[in-house]
DNA sequence: CTCTGTGCAAACACTTTGCAGCTAA
DNA sequence: TTAGCTGCAAAGTGTTTGCACAGAG
């Protein structure tokens, strides 16, 4: 089984899943909440809501940034997208819940992706596990991506 | 060798050290400056530039916020502070470069220390330290505190 | 039909920039 | 003296909010 070939092939599970997670959430599903996700689910470049805007505009032209940038928030919310932390600038966006951390270029902003278990089977010190109630743990590198250098 | 204890004992070293990499630089020493600095390695709160100016304000009522920023920044480029990682909100700055990692809680926004040799020793997947110049590799991790739980 | 979600506009928070006067070296 | 720094003001960027109308259930 591989996880990059695996990532896209259940589109249509997800969206499923994120329709279901919206009943259940009581939320309506609307064409924008749909066209948003889908937007997210198929970017390989973790976007900002100003790049799902700029994309999602292409099919439904009277969308708006706000509700691009609402329906993100409800999709993390969800827990069907992460917000990949960063040191400031706009807040990216990440559909793929398989676990990966982030690579960061501090030149041209690019995001890539990476896999690294021996991280994700690591346990934090346990004075931390103690003592607060530890809700995600992501690894987070700058560096300069090959066309930068 | 305690590593919390020994943090801010070199503040007299560590202000020195601001002034010659200031220096070497060919950047000036303002009151401004030292001021900016000062407070920021004298600060456990890993503030924002709003924080830090609140308080240098204090002392130099007439500093502006645009100062700091620029000052903050400043000393973010000459690698005497690191920004801390997160997912939105104000740039949080933080002057202790001994080896450590933090972890903020969701609900208060406080940022809390701690120590992961384990982290630390460890290295990247081959594949990114050859396709990458790393820069910074750090863990960023969300939880609840136990003030807010 | 009803009530949530949308689009619009304004407000907001944080950061950056241009510029004239000031000041550290 | 003089290049670089500061303070002010304005603009830029990204996010949030209030509200009336539209449309999903």
């Amino acid at each position: 089984m591989n996880a990059k070939g695996s990532k896209r092939s259940g589109s249509g599970d997800a969206l499923a899943r994120f329709k279901a997670e919206c009943r259940k959430a009581g939320l309506r599903i609307t064409p924008q909440r749909a066209a948003v996700y889908r937007q997210l689910l198929g970017s390989r470049e973790h976007p900002s809501a100003t790049m799902v805007f700029e994309q999602v505009r292409k099919r439904f032209p009277d969308v708006s940034l706000d509700t691009v940038n609402r329906t993100l928030a409800t999709i993390a919310d969800l827990r069907l997208a992460k917000v990949i932390p960063g040191c400031g600038g706009a807040k990216r966006f990440d559909a793929d819940l398989t676990s990966h951390q982030h690579l960061r270029c501090v030149k041209c902003g690019k995001i890539i992706d990476f896999e690294f278990p021996a991280f994700d089977n690591m346990k934090l010190p346990r004075e931390i596990r103690e003592d607060f109630t530890v809700l995600t743990k992501t690894v987070y590198v700058q560096g300069i991506c090959s066309k930068c250098r």
